[in-house]
DNA sequence: TAAGCTGCGCAA
DNA sequence: TGCGCAGCTTAT
């Protein structure tokens, strides 16, 4: 591979750079360096203007002095071998190619801060605890308690335990063993070594039996014989797909391979860490944003080097090298929290099965109400469709009670049949949710004797305006679309009633009304507002316990935290949700519903549901109720059809952003028009499907946001190819635009919100 | 994107 | 003449 260089000839090394330029940058490799394809993937310090950037050697070349000397050098390469290599390398490629983003960029994104500032490699030894001569005689001499504990452990064990080992050991208990080691190493008794880290030998501990669906899901997922293969785990709440997740990692782990789980980032939880940890019999390693720089290096060098078997981690867990792979599983497939929504705008679902084809490894979707995309592939057989019907236990799924309150008198949003049924689930000493997805603000004004709702005039789907907001106690409406004011009026333009309110208060007005009316019980209020950071959502509900109490929050509680004593859920406010302009709206509204209806009644006791609307007979309920989900996702997916949505048709969103809109407005114009001229210039007759349609320039959804006007234009098609034939060609050119330098702008292929 | 130009308006 | 700053150019 090492082509000799002549003292006539420099080596060169083709630097992609994260900056949001769309090319490689030349630069003249240390001297006497041999240039070898083992130097691609290998972080180098370059200079860059007047600054030093950290980048990837892309490619390799040896050019003639002459050549070579509008050239700066780069400095010595970082790493010793590639960070970025193998499959790794040939994803992110492939996906600043899917993205349309600089490589530099996309590389620099998939590595963890620490790396991409060009911090050296951390060192991934463990750590390992043994009682030294004293500690050995002496421990039958300590009192009895943690430090004894531990001390007995590690004489039990020969040589040095890890503190991996510890940690699994020590799991079920509330203060650990740290602070016993500690009291240990200070007596003297106990010291800590580094040790090399082999990667571990599997010792999985027993579940539960499976019962048959999941013992075929298991099965399907083995079957794949670790060739790649996409399966949809299509499992209700509470059917045990956790159970399916574990014994399939057990085997991988078994075969000497690693798994990789994804999770949202709510499913994250100390709970859920622990029963894999419990299980699994090897470390499991956690990766999310609550960690350090540090240690999210350390995890994914650890990985890289074949040290970590099972990483559970967020969406940008799916960047981790996986020289090793035997699994990728996404846990909630259908969570929006796996699309990154600024700079590069990735999937990772979508990215993890590029990943799992090209490790050639089986990929596992699993989700209660999974994405309507995910469900055309597997009812196109691109994907293993198992279900999983059964209820792990005796639990019967919830009853559902719709609430029709159309002219019933409400307080803060709430019925008065509502709030009898809260009253009956507290006094059967059971405990409620309240579920309410806005927070803040009364969102709609709705008539009350007709269901009329005040719409914008200036913002609008081909169907249905978009609702506006109340503001000013009532008095004033406002579209958050567009900033249209204008007064609320006195009655209703419909049917000419005066009873028109605003509708529904947010989570923290629902709260004072329970707590006002329910005084004996502890209402606690769930939402964004309450509840940030890593584990507060764990800590707000263990330390509600399980006496009668009221939870009142918005999606947060959808999820988490399993609550035995949940006896009644009841939805309110899911009305605006009914008639959101956003497409995917229908599909996250009825993926919610269900979500958190499912939190009710897991444990032995049969869970209710109610469900207050004001339109009882909107067909996306029906359909939910009738039919479940699967009836709901039919339908949803008739309509995405007709229409050329997702997963029927392909999207690319342009979006631009500048003080003023003309300036918006202009490029996208010049933006629409160099897109157009690609593809004609690509248009073949033959081919009815490579026509691309273009919608815009339009206001976002969100028109003004931090004194930015934002405007948008949308590119559909089909097929992929051809928007992506399209803008290979118009790209160049919609980035040399003049009015590009004016405006923020930024491309997001397969957007899932379209604002 | 970020740094460093250039050219202009303005105060002295 | 010196400055601040907006608007541009440029990156190997």
């Amino acid at each position: 591979m090492a082509e000799p260089v002549s003292s006539s000839s420099v080596a060169i090394w083709r630097v992609a750079v994260p900056v949001p330029l769309a090319r490689l940058f030349d630069y003249r490799a240390p001297d006497g360096h041999l240039p070898s394809e083992d130097d691609i993937g290998r972080r180098v310090r370059v200079p860059f203007g007047t600054r030093e950037l950290v980048g990837i050697v892309a490619a390799i070349g040896v050019a003639g002095a002459d050549d070579a000397v509008g050239l700066r050098d780069a400095g010595p390469a970082l790493d010793p071998t590639p960070v970025l290599q193998g499959e790794l390398y040939a994803s992110l490629a492939w996906l600043a190619r899917y993205t349309h983003a600089p490589l530099g960029e996309v590389l620099a994104t998939a590595l963890p801060t620490a790396l991409r500032q060009g911090d050296p490699l951390p060192a991934t030894h463990g750590w390992a605890w043994r009682l030294n001569e004293a500690g050995l005689t002496a421990r039958t001499r300590l009192r009895a308690g943690r430090p004894r504990q531990l001390a007995e452990f590690l004489a039990a064990v020969p040589g040095p335990v890890d503190e991996d080992r510890l940690d699994a050991e020590f799991a079920a208990s509330d203060t650990g063993w740290r602070s016993a080691a500690r009291a240990l190493a200070q007596r003297g008794l106990a010291e800590r070594i580094a040790t090399t880290r082999a990667a571990p030998a599997a010792l999985p501990r027993p579940g539960p039996d499976l019962n048959p669906d999941q013992r075929a899901a298991v099965d399907a997922v083995l079957g794949a014989g670790g060739g790649f293969a996409a399966l949809l785990l299509d499992g209700v709440t509470g059917s045990g797909k956790t159970e399916v997740y574990l014994h399939a990692i057990a085997d991988c782990l078994a075969r000497g391979r690693q798994a990789l789980v994804l999770v949202p980032e709510i499913g994250l939880t100390p709970q859920t860490l622990a029963r894999f940890r419990a299980r699994l019999g090897v470390p499991v390693h956690a990766l999310h944003s609550g960690l350090s720089d540090g240690e999210r290096a350390r995890t994914w060098v650890s990985m890289a080097r074949g040290e970590a078997r099972v990483v559970v981690g967020t969406r940008s867990a799916v960047f981790l090298p996986l020289p090793e792979a035997g699994l990728i599983i996404i846990d909630e497939e259908h969570d929006g929290s796996f699309k990154q929504l600024d700079g590069i705008r990735y999937h990772a679902r979508d990215f993890a099965l590029v990943r799992g084809k090209a490790l050639g490894v089986p990929v596992l979707l699993g989700s209660a109400t999974p994405s309507l995309e995910s469900l055309h592939n597997a009812q196109g057989g691109r994907y293993r469709h198992l279900r999983l019907p059964a209820r792990a236990g005796a639990a019967r799924p919830p009853h559902v009670r719709v609430l029709d309150v159309r002219k019933r008198p409400l307080e803060a949003g709430l019925s008065p049949e509502l709030l009898e049924g809260v009253a009956r689930a507290l006094e059967a000493g059971g405990q409620v949710l309240v579920f309410k997805n806005r927070r803040g603000y009364a969102p709609v004004l709705l008539c009350h004797d007709c269901g009329w709702s005040a719409h914008c005039p200036r913002c609008s789907t081909p169907e249905k305006g978009t609702p506006m907001t109340v503001h000013a106690a009532g008095r004033r409406l406002q579209c958050h679309h567009c900033g249209t004011r204008r007064p609320a009026p006195n009655a209703c333009p419909d049917c000419g009633g005066l009873a028109l309110q605003p509708q529904g208060a947010g989570t923290e007005r629902i709260e004072e009304v329970l707590s006002a009316r329910f005084p004996d019980v502890p209402v606690l209020r769930i939402d964004r507002g309450t509840t940030h950071g890593r584990d507060a959502l764990e800590k707000h509900l263990a330390a509600f316990g399980d006496a009668p109490g009221i939870l009142v929050g918005t999606q947060m509680l959808a999820k988490g935290h399993d609550l035995p004593n949940l006896i009644l859920v009841a939805v309110v406010g899911i009305d605006e949700g009914l008639f959101s302009a956003d497409f995917r709206a229908p599909e996250k509204l009825a993926q919610l519903l269900i979500q958190v209806a499912g939190r009710a009644g897991r444990a032995d006791k049969p869970g209710q549901v109610l469900l207050q609307t004001h339109h009882p007979e909107h067909p996306l309920l029906l359909t939910l109720l009738d039919g479940g989900y699967a009836a709901f996702a039919g339908t949803e997916l008739a309509q995405r059809e007709v229409a050329g949505f997702p997963p029927f048709g392909h999207l690319v969103m342009l979006r631009a952003e500048a003080r003023q809109v003309e300036q918006a407005n202009a490029f996208l114009r010049a933006a629409r028009a160099a897109i157009d001229s690609a593809a004609d210039e690509l248009f073949d007759p033959a081919d009815p499907d490579a026509m691309i349609e273009l919608n815009g320039p339009l206001p976002a959804p969100m028109p003004r946001r931090a004194g930015y006007q934002r405007e948008q234009l949308l590119l559909s098609s089909p097929t992929r190819r051809h928007l992506h034939a399209a803008l290979d060609v118009a790209l160049p050119a919609i980035h040399a635009l003049p009015e590009a330098r004016k405006v923020r702008w930024s491309l997001d292929v397969d957007p899932t919100d379209l604002y």
